[in-house]
DNA sequence: CGCTGTTTTGATTTAATTCAAGCATAGTGG
DNA sequence: CCACTATGCTTGAATTAAATCAAAACAGCG
């Protein structure tokens, strides 16, 4: 799934892609902070506020909940770096290590969203991200692949880890 | 205070900047997620994180924990948004906008960070903050005020929330 | 098949950065 | 009280990274 805000004029800015056994959305006031979509055949599990509430009130689910919270707002934070201050193969390197870290380092890695979910992600164009893929593909540290170009292979993950910084 | 993070480059993303009795800094894990620094005379109160735990356990304390909390992941997501998809007049709009707000609209703004402080949290340089705010006072949106040019007047609150978008 | 949406690639433009002065302010010490 | 220095802000000129504009290729689909 891809959560995101949007600007009057379109344009959109996605807060983060959501995989498998994540947990997100948590809201507390009247009004929903931003928006969620499904990329892909998606299952979600509703929690009420109130059940989120009483499982805080014992010692083990207060724990869970600060471990669930501080990663939204590590990630938010470090997300906020990368869209400050990097450049666009930085940012693009930091999400394909992103990714293959959150899939747990897979042969390959088959990208359920666009190259425009991609560019939103990390506030640059879909042909700038398009062609920092071609720029990564020529200096070897990765292939794209598939029918689609979805499917990415890290060649030299080290390297990509020092491009994202 | 500003909190932030830094490349190892030196490249640095202020997080937020901290007004009198703002409450920050909740980290989990066992290392600190960013640096915090103050930029003028503060006193700040620290709180044990068993006591944070301690205080969830009570229903009135899990609720104010889950308002602070929402806060920041508040903050941070529309600061995404901002860094990502915003162009500069409309960032240098949103900083004052947002320092207006949380100083409760005063007469005169008196920013006690330097313009790249600003340009640090805005992800710009310091120079295109200074040509910005030039650009907003020949637009007569507002007043760059005082010896060291820290003092903000807004004239056009509305025009400039508008930009802020 | 034609239609639609996606990706790539090329040419051009532009917003913001970088490089470079020049000033003003505040602080320091003689 | 006055150089002297350090720091921060502004402004101008040149540069550049990324955006925009444009076109072609391709896949998937009804």
């Amino acid at each position: 799934m891809r959560t995101y805000k949007l600007l009057p004029d379109g344009r959109r800015q996605i807060n983060s892609f959501h995989l498998p056994g994540d947990i997100f959305g948590l809201e507390n006031g009247a009004t929903h902070r931003f928006t969620a979509e499904a990329i892909a055949e998606t299952k979600v599990r509703i929690m009420r506020r109130q059940n989120l509430l009483d499982a805080m009130a014992n010692r083990g689910g207060a724990k869970k909940f600060l471990d669930l919270i501080t990663r939204s707002l590590k990630h938010a934070e470090s997300h906020m770096l990368l869209l400050g201050r990097n450049t666009a193969v930085e940012k693009v390197a930091a999400f394909v290590c992103e990714m293959d870290e959150r899939l747990e380092h897979p042969n390959v890695i088959t990208l359920l969203m666009t190259r425009r979910d991609i560019a939103d992600y990390l506030g640059l164009t879909l042909e700038t991200v398009s062609r920092t893929f071609a720029i990564l593909r020529d200096k070897k540290m990765l292939q794209v692949d598939g029918p689609t170009n979805k499917q990415i292979v890290l060649l030299d993950r080290r390297g990509l880890a020092e491009l994202a910084a």
